[in-house]
DNA sequence: ATTTACAATATGA
DNA sequence: TCATATTGTAAAT
């Protein structure tokens, strides 16, 4: 699996590719790795260029014109349908994880679904951040709750 | 009006 | 078996 950086004005990123797409992407770490940008392919370029708008646009709160072919194949069926359901929620438009529960057909799974959340290898792209409990509450975030506040919030939408 | 208990769900340690 | 990025219902304060 083949990393390479992605610079922000939020920090750098961290984005892996397969052979099948993008796998993860990491958040900046306050101690920055070594990002081995060597190997990539020639169409593993191509999505690093899609990916790097794509999260240059979600850090300002838009949504991306593009997205990369994502490589979901780590996760269970389960998860990666949860995933799905992410990625339809709209810019600026939250749901609770009951919610999302009910849209996959299994109204009692809400539980699960925070675990198929914090599952997701792809912050960002796969909008966890957009996930709230059903009290309005801001729940988990796997890279720290000031991204998801921060995340939220330059999309106009004000968390409790 | 508030707090406490519990069942149901998917997954990993 | 237990703990999670949960939630709706029900009983006891």
């Amino acid at each position: 699996m083949n990393s390479a950086a992605i610079s922000t004005p939020d920090g750098i990123f961290t984005a892996s590719f397969t052979e099948r797409g993008l796998a993860r992407l990491e958040f900046p770490s306050a101690t920055p790795k070594p990002a081995s940008t060597g190997q990539l392919t020639a169409e593993q370029r191509a999505w690093l260029k899609t990916t790097t708008r794509a999260v240059l646009a979600i850090l300002k709160g838009r949504a991306p014109a593009e997205y990369p072919p994502l490589d979901v194949s780590v996760g269970t069926e389960f998860q990666q349908q949860v995933w799905e359901t992410l990625c339809r929620i709209g810019p600026g438009q939250t749901l609770g994880y009951g919610e999302i529960a009910d849209l996959l057909g299994k109204p009692r799974a809400s539980r699960a679904i925070g675990q198929a959340c914090g599952a997701n290898p792809i912050p960002l792209l796969i909008p966890c951040h957009r996930v709230r409990a059903a009290s309005g509450k801001i729940g988990g975030f796997s890279g720290g709750l000031d991204w998801k506040r921060r995340l939220l919030e330059r999309e106009g939408v004000t968390v409790a």
